[in-house]
DNA sequence: GAACGGCGTTCAGATATGTGAACACTACGA
DNA sequence: TCGTAGTGTTCACATATCTGAACGCCGTTC
């Protein structure tokens, strides 16, 4: 698993109705079945029984997916790992989009400005994925977060964005520490202050010890992608956060002014 | 393309002969062909002629994608661009992967130690991937390298690998600096020396002005993972490439000694 | 050492998908 | 205003996939 959560947001694959192509459902399910596992192998009877399909099924659709580099199984043909050709398709994103490409020297700017953690992250339904970090120097470790998600109402990546849209998680709401917003009430009312302030904030809601600020990137219609920077509490006193404030929303100006004009959704 | 050379080694997905799921390999084409515009919207036509395959068909597949997360469409419904779970999926690779979790601590301490960037990564048909990187802070611009790939040929990661695999790249050998190796001959020479040498040496190969060392690691048979320290060539004397080459015939030893033993393939 | 259980693989029929043409809709230009 | 060209969508039939059972294989157990 690539998340750092207890949830797991993902919605099933095969769960569609009517109108769905159902070796294409079990295709993506099987990719999925087989990131979960990492580098570690599978086999036949196990995918078939996670999957719920019958094993010969599963069985035509792993030899297309090793004929086509998505899958990789050992000398013998018997266990099946995910390949690479997935990782390459998954980070061909954050090298061809646009508005990431527009957003990352900003970002680059801000961080050696402030001298902070910046992130960019894209919602994904309940959740923000991370698409791109800045890392300041300060960290004792590096963490990096591309290709990680947190749940939207715990960030203030998240938090931004479901102010600007209007919008709350559909799910429920996974407490991460102590000081997550745990209730549609909390999270709406904190969505109120947000709007009120022009920024979310994010005190400790994810990880303990560290404060974000964030604002949405309002290019994408409704918002999608947004900003943000990571402070250690220690660090980050009232003064502070109203710099770090005007730094990012100064950020969001330069970066919405420089995005291309058509595009994401 | 998150590619950085000039040739693409991807196979063609559908190319299998006969006992291939045509709709799995569609839906793998599909997810290649959106990876490839990036952020940017493509079209239902588009997308058909791009895989020779009827718009109706293309339809179909397209809801099966969207309705599983793996591809997000306007609020209209006609323009479709990849989703975040292929990055999702893809990166799990990097977090769950039990040898490179081993790997990771290693190059963290052996970048300390060489105050150089150092890599780890898979080979990939005739290309090797980039799973990790821990760079030296000296760099003048962080080149986040995980995803990519260059052609096995052209670093000593893959010259170590192919060295210790005892195979030649399938495809023509492209040249991405004047100093490529781009005839068989010249590269089987070079793998002897490798061989001799116990480490592969990459003399701006691929990069001009990087000179790069890297090893094979021996944990799979044959032979999958490689690192490598990447260092500017007015820092390469040749006391500092034995040094660098110990350190890293070093960690090799440490990687193995704690890498799982069942596995990779 | 023989029976057992689990596995990957194959096959022919049942079922779901792929196909091409037809339809409805939009945007654009005449 | 109308026609045109392009698009996304739908439909019924031809085609391909899915299924479950059968087979052969291996390692284990009794």
């Amino acid at each position: 698993m690539a998340a750092p959560t207890p949830h797991d947001a993902s919605a099933e694959v095969g769960d569609a109705r009517s109108s769905a192509v159902k070796s294409a459902a079990r295709t993506l399910q099987l990719l999925e079945a087989l990131a979960e596992r990492g580098g570690v192998p599978a086999r036949l009877a196990e995918l078939a029984d996670e999957l719920g399909a019958p094993r010969s099924s599963v069985h035509a659709l792993l030899r297309t997916l090793a004929a086509s580099g998505w899958v990789r199984t050992d000398p013998t043909g018997t266990l099946y790992a995910i390949g690479l050709r997935s990782l390459l398709v998954g980070t061909s994103i954050l090298d061809s989009d646009p508005y990431l490409r527009a957003a990352r020297p900003v970002l680059a700017a801000l961080r050696d400005r402030l001298g902070e953690t910046v992130h960019l992250a894209r919602l994904d339904g309940d959740r923000v994925v991370y698409l791109t970090t800045q890392e300041s120097g300060r960290e004792p470790r590096r963490i990096a977060r591309v290709g990680r998600w947190l749940p939207a109402h715990s960030t203030s990546l998240g938090k931004a964005l479901l102010a600007e849209r209007g919008d709350l998680p559909t799910g429920p709401l996974a407490a991460l520490t102590p000081r997550t917003l745990t209730t549609p009430e909390a999270l709406a009312a904190d969505l109120v202050r947000t709007r009120e302030r022009g920024y979310a904030v994010d005190d400790e809601e994810n990880t303990p010890g560290l404060r974000c600020i964030g604002v949405a990137l309002r290019y994408a219609h409704p918002v999608l992608d947004a900003i943000s920077c990571s402070v250690p509490v220690d660090r980050m006193t009232p003064e502070r956060e109203t710099e770090v404030a005007s730094a990012l929303l100064a950020a969001r100006t330069q970066i919405e002014d420089t995005a291309p004009v058509q595009g994401v959704f």
